[in-house]
DNA sequence: AATGAATGAGCCTTCATTCAT
DNA sequence: GATGAATGAAGGCTCATTCAT
């Protein structure tokens, strides 16, 4: 006779541990079946909800990145004019806590990451939806800070030095890979924080050097 | 005359068929029958000559990271007492080259990289055997170049800086997420080495103004 | 109007099925797509009510074995103060019923007795549960028949003499090495109790030779 | 370039190991892979010596049997008109020899005894070979112990009666259902005798019985 | 005579999905 | 709205057999 518990308890139980279990596993690993047992719910109730395994990823993706966007806006809450320096400092800082922060975005990390590392063929729109703003406005902040004569390639690769530091620890986190103060469930926001720190230091050092570099070609 | 190619030719196919497959899709998504396929074999010849799927895997795992490191040797053929500078250069460059240069590597770069973020239970121990000695090389050249009084966090916040700039940037090859410079079947040596040296240049400057905070926080 | 029967019906008919195939062919040779298809059932059928086909064997057996258990006592209703010779001629009877009657007990009888000649090692669990008993039960009824004195050996001895006239005639069954009285289908119950009459006498006669020469040996 | 051993060595030892594996495997769980393994040759070489895997078990069958047959000929070597009495207890005493004389027949009972209780189809005619002879001895034997006077169905049963009394004790031999005096590698020809004898005298017994309720049958 | 390689048919199982209630 | 039953496509693996040497 079922226990009605009015559509929206079983559709929000079934996002939260398809969350989980996709985060876990990755969507290739991830049965439809797990997912429901750890729903407390029954094989049937994916695709009655969201019609099919694909669009119950779909629906956690997007749910994962709104979520993460809500909490941790790129800009870090930072106005447009501040300085490019600072801006990069609230980047890095959203990336990292999006990334990290078990406590309050629970997988949404995660799965992004996995999104990033492996990403699902069908659901590539998806995820230019979410990579390509992140993307968008890191290249503002970089020109802005390694100046107006650098090439395109140039843009690029320090693009990817610096968004790559933040993303790539999210790769180890859980398995076992890292020394145990960023490897605990819940790395402490000091932790964080101080890797945010880190990366902003070794960035702003970084991009200067590029910048002088491409100052030196350019005054000789 | 075909069909008979006596043993080691078959195997050699079917190791060559499984790097492209495996690194194309993943483990998971990867069938036998495709393997089979591409190298114009039978679907029980894996089995024949691997008695499985995993010690086919295992196999190709084992391949790529002995071709990697017989083709590009972490230390570049530097000496141990070249400056940290120079190899640090090295490392890069032998980092870059083993997951971008198709050419020499074929999929091997791939191949480490999937495992690197999303690694198979089973075959964690090889995935160790792996990464591990990259990242013992690493971990002594980044302490010559922070020096003494770094401190254990310190160093491998910055390891992880300079890793994941060589590391994470065959995540995106053959996806389409980048430039088309980087993302060719082939990328040139050329744009190769230029990303080699920014990477050089970038993490140089980084650690430089991490060792340079360290030495002010003693002298205070 | 078909096609959902809702569960036991499915778990039922397989059950069926199985039984009669493990019977004709044994384990080995018995497909779950043969089971499926005389149970006009889905070649996943069987993994989605019994795991597996060791599951299902193990099911089968469990059944066969509680069936014949229930319908065919080992006592045959008598109480244990009945005189040994009573108590034998019982149990006799309940055996032969059990493996002959196809008409009650399906193949229950077949599948008991291939365990019994070729025991799968996988399920040895399972017969040890089934045979012990019966085993136990006629060793009682010998120990009284053949006296105090008798040496563990002679116990043993005859054991097998008595279990085995029961027990191996349905080795032949169906296969045509029998004699048409014994092989029709269903054994008429007039066979079967003549049968049990024959096998009650000769033991009865044999034990009775057995304590005859303890005797002698003793008084000797 | 092979080591030559000249034909007549490989097909014997293939012979032995089949008759080893068939008999602890049964037909259909012995792969000709491990056959060959066991007798140092290689896959191919039973189909090139037997055509295939049914056609060596045939071989088995028929080296299995004429060996028993000559080592342990069904008349004990008794003349034919010796004492019914006599016969009988030459007939068991063989059969039994012919089961469990490991020493001397290797797996030839194990197997017998196999294709006793589960005829592979395939295979009947060469088993008529083998079981029909035992058979008529038998029958001979029993009609002149119990007399002109029985029925057919009485004959039957006292054929049955006698002698699965010693094809049983083969189903348990090496599956450690017996207790040790009968489950050793080698049951010491003693135990074998003693078996042989408790098995006559309880048989002459009850054949006696059968014989006497037969003429009292008769003469009321 | 003998062998290692290769093959294809067949088996058990998993899994996303659909159906009937 | 929710569910247990049922399904079929597909995957990995085993194995007797055949092929080429």
């Amino acid at each position: 006779m079922a226990i009605r518990k009015d559509g929206v308890d079983t559709y929000r139980k079934l996002l939260k541990a398809a969350s989980e279990v996709f985060a876990e596993k990755g969507y290739r690993d991830t049965t439809v079946a797990e997912i429901c047992r750890r729903a407390h719910s029954n094989v049937a109730a994916v695709n009655y909800h969201f019609d099919s395994k694909d669009e119950l990823y779909i629906a956690v993706l997007k749910n994962a990145f709104g979520e993460a966007l809500r909490v941790y806006p790129p800009d870090g809450g930072l106005p447009a004019e501040a300085p490019a320096e600072e801006r990069l400092g609230a980047l890095i800082h959203s990336v990292l806590h999006r990334i990290l922060d078990d406590g309050r975005l629970g997988c949404a990390g995660q799965i992004l990451l996995r999104e990033m590392a492996d990403p699902i063929e069908t659901f590539r729109r998806v995820h230019e939806d979410i990579v390509r703003p992140l993307r968008e406005i890191m290249l503002g902040i970089i020109r802005d800070l390694i100046g107006p004569d650098a090439t395109e390639q140039q843009i690029v690769f320090c693009v990817m030095s610096v968004i790559h530091q933040c993303l790539a620890i999210g790769f180890r986190k859980g398995r076992g890979h890292l020394p145990s103060f960023l490897d605990s469930p819940q790395s402490t926001t000091e932790t964080i924080d101080a890797l945010a720190e880190h990366i902003t230091l070794f960035s702003l050092a970084g991009l200067s050097a590029v910048r002088e570099k491409i100052e030196a070609a350019f005054s000789s």
